[in-house]
DNA sequence: ATGCCTGAAGGGTTCAGA
């Protein structure tokens, strides 16, 4: 069984690299993150295209912002979209869907950005990391919480610390937010699997940030334990962000044993890229 | 010059993203 996570920076512009992602990857399970569209919208665009790839879709999404899905080819039960009594900014937002596929409780999530430390905004993301926390604490024990966490876990994550020092993503009450949410018995199964290796997500559009290999790794699968033991392979999707009209972030994929048909899927694939080691390259400045 | 891209809304420019 095969998941995988990818906030698609807007699932209408996405469209020509989503339908052929999925043709070529044939994930089980995929979260979508970013879609920015209103229900009835997502359904227009992409109903018929999904039911021919057999999956069943459960959409929470609103026009213009956030927005999130679950495709899944391997069931779609007790659907559940928000975080039932969580914050709102002030009003709640579409930023977390979650479904039970295969046996497993997937939520899609995109936590807040946060936008400067200390603001209402930042304020509103912890609110809404304990929120999600309370939520998987009452849930199942085969979860896995998929998505844009906007949180890079450890400064191992980011192309350079000291770049990101007083900025939302790596403050410490952040990073306690998300370890909190782990000490539910979730794992950072890319992490695991990688533990040294240079690994992003995320790279900014701007200043050909991804060809030099500046980003930061934002988007997590956080696997409960029994999830977490079956992993086979995980690996950043790196492919899906070359190319012409690619999302800001690349697709994070984990393949689990024993897929409901007995297909396991492709091999291992080779990490997301060499081994490099971490140097201290800087940000390009404008002249 | 936080706005070097990108997307969206609603107009011909602003806001958000991380």
């Amino acid at each position: 069984m095969r998941i995988a996570t990818w906030n698609v920076n807007s699932v209408k512009q996405r469209l020509p690299r989503l339908l052929p992602w999925l043709d070529e990857r044939r994930p089980d399970v995929v979260c979508l993150q970013e879609t920015k569209l209103a229900d009835g919208a997502f359904a227009e665009l992409l109903a018929d295209e999904l039911a021919e790839r057999d999956y069943a879709v459960a959409v929470h999404g609103e026009a213009a912002w956030n927005g999130v899905a679950i495709l899944s080819r391997v069931g779609l039960e007790d659907v559940v979209p928000g975080l039932p009594g969580g914050p709102g900014f002030p009003h709640p937002e579409a930023r977390a869907v979650s479904a039970t596929c295969g046996g497993i409780r997937v939520v899609s999530v995109y936590v807040p950005n946060g936008r400067t430390p200390g603001s209402e905004h930042y304020e509103y993301k912890l609110a809404w990391l304990a929120s999600l926390r309370d939520m998987i604490a009452a849930g199942p024990e085969a979860t896995a919480v998929c998505g844009d966490m906007n949180i890079a876990p450890a400064d191992e994550d980011l192309f350079d610390p000291d770049a990101y020092v007083g900025q939302t993503h790596v403050t410490a009450p952040e990073r306690a937010a998300l370890a909190e949410l782990q000490s539910l018995g979730l794992r950072d199964v890319m992490r695991d699997r990688w533990p040294d290796e240079r690994v992003f997500t995320y790279w900014d559009y701007r200043a050909g940030m991804f060809h030099q290999d500046l980003g930061m790794r934002i988007d997590l699968i956080l696997a409960s334990e029994t999830v977490a033991g079956r992993v086979q392979a995980s690996w950043v999707d790196r492919h899906a962000r070359k190319g012409s009209g690619p999302s800001d972030h690349a697709p994070v994929i984990v393949d689990l044993d024993e897929a409901p048909d007995g297909d396991i899927g492709p091999v291992v694939p080779p990490p997301s890229r060499p081994v490099v080691k971490r140097g201290a390259k800087k940000l390009p400045q404008s002249p």
